[in-house]
DNA sequence: CTTGACCCTGAAGTGGGCTTCAGGGTGTAG
DNA sequence: CTACACCCTGAAGCCCACTTCAGGGTCAAG
């Protein structure tokens, strides 16, 4: 059994964190000792490191929420799971897609600018000013 | 002289959030009707749209307050702006970067998993569940 | 007996960019 | 006169994932 402090120094997070993801129902209460402290089974260190990589490949706690929910009923099928992956891979593709553009729009910008002389013949800045649409 | 909604109107914002532009100090506060409504230059438009396509590459309201003072402050170099653009392309880049990986290792996930059968043999929640790191 | 490391709680704060709310005044058309 | 669109203010709420705070208890070593 492990205190929270181990517990957490295992999974990688504080111990704040671990007390917000027991309150947000991510992690069961674990029980306690006499003297109020958590007692968790080593197990938790699993599920921890589940919420960090689902976390990593960009899923919400709420989402991971979710993934738990269907990881753990038996009437759950796979392509549930899938589909909740492929959405995210979808909203990913769209970040991307507008990161992208943002940085084209400021890589002509960056290469367009001489660098020296005054603000007032920026072509950043006219660029931002002008009537053109990005 | 334009009141606030016709200035929100014409700059593509609410009046809401012309206020909130206001309050930040990225625009100044416009004189007022004898009845206490804001009378606007019509050269706030060119002002919101600045702001707006800012925005659109990615610079937050705070980075736009200082985009704003430099333009304004004759002894400012272009390569002060230009130094803004290039520090947000790199974090525009390092953000591509991070979303770019967690597409791959969900394209991967998703590439797994054959879409049925339970979840006690889903490849993706063995994937989040597993020793492996991403 | 004190020091220091550990644990507990509920509530509030953070950042970013708004939006919403509560409670009002103004202006004009019919 | 009433309806309706418009304007005003300050404060609070929203999302997300924590972090910090205030104020306290527990426990082992020296």
């Amino acid at each position: 059994m492990l205190n929270i402090g181990e517990a957490a120094r295992q999974g990688g997070v504080s111990i704040e964190t671990l007390r917000y993801y027991e309150q947000q129902g991510l992690i069961a209460s674990p029980d306690r000792d006499a003297n109020g402290y958590r007692k968790y089974v080593p197990d938790v260190v699993r599920r921890i490191r589940f919420i960090k990589r689902a976390q990593d490949v960009g899923f919400t706690l709420r989402d991971i929420s979710e993934l738990l929910s269907l990881k753990a009923d038996p009437g759950a099928s796979c392509s549930d799971v899938r589909d909740r992956a492929v959405g995210k891979l979808i909203e990913i593709k769209e970040k991307i897609d507008v990161l992208s553009r943002m940085r084209d729009v400021l890589s002509t910008w960056t290469d367009a600018c001489p660098s020296r002389g005054p603000v007032d013949v920026c072509p950043i800045l006219d660029a931002l000013d002008g009537e053109e649409e990005i």
